[in-house]
DNA sequence: TCATATGTTGAATTTTAATTCATATCATGA
DNA sequence: TCATGATATGAATTAAAATTCAACATATGA
């Protein structure tokens, strides 16, 4: 059937390793890396352990691809918020409210996710790719800048940059971790992140103090 | 020597578990519950193996052992800060203060408190303790109960107070953890919390909006 | 001093899970 | 159809720890 497609092989091989990613993905978010076995992943993607082997060279190696693709999703989305041409108020506004929503549509990833960026890395071998770490950073760097840029516009108060990237960011992880939790048990969006960190940071133009 | 003493030997065998624990504290948190051997504990704190059974019936027991001694120093600590007496600003400013001092007096605890606390618990076994869980929640609440009390006297502005609590403590969580990783990066002190969050959530008498 | 209880030891056992690899299956094209 | 290379298989191997327990040490007090 069908002729001399660019590839074919490599589209189902493609879509073995993307079958085996999703089983392992599901199961270490529920489980953690060190509760899920190589054997139980092969069950449950309906391969052989072995074949396990021929995609990734070890289980480790499984977990970093795994780790390398929810930074990626992450990272683009909130990288691209951030360059949404508007004030700093409004790029703001846009990166809470993508986080928001890769957050959502990431369920599984969160939580491997988040337990590279938020307090380090713990469990979890010897804290592994430096890379997420880096990009992490260029986030949270970004993110000061566009508060730096604000400041000096006046449109904020005068605080380190750096530290508020890292405190809108505390903020943000800590109710989308509630929210994650105890679903329903308050409300919440990205407006109330804004007004409670912002609304107020935000210096109003009639309190200028400098 | 000495004489009959309410215990003795239960002195002697209080000093060695909390040795071992001491030792464990340190190796967990530096590498991680499933990266530490009982045998590593063992060789550390100068006992054999056995004898770390005769303490703790296993690994786990040990583990659980010491995310309760780490639950109480925190937990207790923010509760009492919370009790201080005066307005609601001076209890949270309070709270954050005691909140950085347990932090950095107890920095092997921290890396474990907070697997339990911030982001669930990933990685370890089936999530421990749901006392510990309970707990967390019981400050969180306390924590609200301040900020509603707060909201009733005008003092702050009209957020749900639980929601309030979780972004307090989300803000601190990060910034202590940004300075732990990052010592000297960038100061940071109590003040700053309660600067970037409350200074506006702290509402200006001339700015009432209710 | 000796018998007993209490605490300690670490080699041996058991458990658990990662990794390998000889064998089987399948697809392709001669 | 058959030969060949590419893939997949899963029982067998290996490795790493957890846990046990019979033997040993030490303290107590009769």
């Amino acid at each position: 059937m069908k002729n001399g497609k660019p590839s074919r092989k490599e589209r189902e091989y493609l879509r073995h390793r993307q079958e085996i990613l999703k089983v392992a993905l599901k199961l270490f978010s529920e489980k953690g890396f060190h509760n899920v076995s190589m054997h139980e992943i092969a069950e449950k993607s309906e391969f052989a352990v072995g074949t396990l082997y021929k995609f990734f060279s070890n289980k480790e190696d499984l977990y970093r691809a795994l780790m390398l693709e929810a930074s990626n999703v992450f990272h683009s989305s909130l990288m691209a918020a951030l360059a949404t041409s508007g004030s700093e108020l409004e790029k703001i506004r846009a990166c809470v409210e993508a986080k928001i929503k890769v957050f959502m549509d990431n369920l599984d990833y969160v939580r491997l996710y988040m337990a590279e960026t938020q307090g380090v890395s713990f469990n979890v071998k010897t804290s592994l790719d430096p890379e997420i770490m880096d990009r992490y950073e260029k986030f949270l760097k970004q993110l000061a800048r566009v508060f730096e840029n604000g400041i000096k516009k006046r449109l904020f108060k005068k605080f380190e940059p750096y530290l508020l990237a890292v405190a809108l960011d505390g903020i943000s992880n800590a109710l989308l971790f509630h929210h994650v939790e105890y679903p329903g048990a308050h409300s919440f969006d990205a407006d109330l992140i804004i007004n409670i960190f912002f609304q107020q940071v935000y210096e109003k133009e009639d309190l200028r103090d400098e």
